[in-house]
DNA sequence: GGTTGCATGTAAATGGTTACATGATTGT
DNA sequence: ACAATCATGTAACCATTTACATGCAACC
């Protein structure tokens, strides 16, 4: 999903400036499956602009520096419908948690326990404020894709707890075990 | 996670090609969160190579084209040690899946039901080539890994068979009611 | 005869992030 | 005094994808 798109879709809920876009996406109901920095979302506002698919207006504000509103406009929904209604391609997570992980055996435990922990914290954390959100008042497909987030985040957080005592202790096991001989570094053949 | 630190952690688990190793991102143990082209695979293998973080041998095959085999060194192993041992950034799922369904008020019932019909379809796939491997034989960081993966999978089937068909009423009902006079289209406040 | 799998590589184009540049106001 | 929040924008840099280029073997 491109940032262009990404505008477009927090424009279609309302005007926005290109500040609170990035705020949607950090804080906001984007926040737990999109991200675009400010590099990236001004040059495609001004983009969507010249495309005309967004309205552009000043707005001066006492106290504030001055921002520029943008409005979706009509060939902007017609845009957003058509990146819309195309078979959404297989996610992939690429995870740097999940790759470290993978290798926990090259980690050693004090650090691997840190992350862990403090990966369930900010889960925790994560879908604490998710459930503060009144969804009751939010379309459908807001609600059902709010509901979605919550699952995987409350079964992560589960599968976690169940198994990171476990994980630590195999992985304390399996490394006295490989110090002496540094058996850990030998090469093995690849299987799927 | 760039393609070098891929590159290295699949070859600590033994010698592979470029080739190979693309597989491993395909089909192999890194399929679910890890992924990388041809186009940054070997000119990662290539400069890593010159930095003397792995050997490269060539392989003549019967039959086959030749091979490059790569062997990560122990300069190697030291860089995906450094590498792992940096507390991994908050995942960012980037779904484009998760987008459309945040609108699935805008998007055809029929599109919006097949969409999700065939992804119930693909993590049962997914869930169910995964349940096939014999993950008794590996390492405690690659059987937790994997059990994630799974319980990920699991989670997000069981949402979307237990809300799919409530999701599809209430769009179809929304939509019929917008019909008439196109109020899905009018702008609304932004709210987080 | 066409597609798929094996096998390696390059170059152009894409799409982003990071860092920089500026500046007022509010809170600690 | 210092940091954070609000607010916009540019430019250099980066990694990666896509498309191109090549070619043989096996299968349908």
């Amino acid at each position: 999903m491109d940032v262009k798109t990404l505008c477009l879709g927090v424009l279609s809920r309302g005007d926005a400036s290109g500040y609170e876009i990035k705020k949607a996406c950090e804080e906001g109901p984007f926040s737990h499956f999109q991200d675009a920095s400010f590099g990236s979302i001004y040059p495609a506002l001004a983009k969507l602009s010249a495309d005309k698919l967004v309205d552009c207006y000043q707005m001066s504000q006492e106290k504030r520096p001055d921002k520029k509103v943008y409005s979706i406009t009509k060939a902007g929904r017609a845009a957003l419908f058509d990146a819309l209604v195309v078979p959404p391609s297989h996610d992939k997570v690429n995870s740097d948690f999940y790759f470290m992980t993978f290798f926990a055996q090259l980690i050693p435990v004090e650090f691997l326990r840190d992350v862990l922990e403090r990966r369930i914290a900010w889960y925790e954390d994560v879908v604490a404020r998710m459930q503060e959100c009144d969804m009751a008042v939010r379309p459908a497909g807001e609600r059902f894709t709010h509901g979605l987030g919550l699952a995987h985040y409350r079964a992560e957080i589960t599968y976690l707890r169940e198994n990171i005592d476990q994980l630590l202790l195999e992985i304390e096991a399996a490394q006295s075990d490989d110090a002496p001989q540094d058996r850990s570094l030998l090469s093995q053949t690849v299987s799927a």
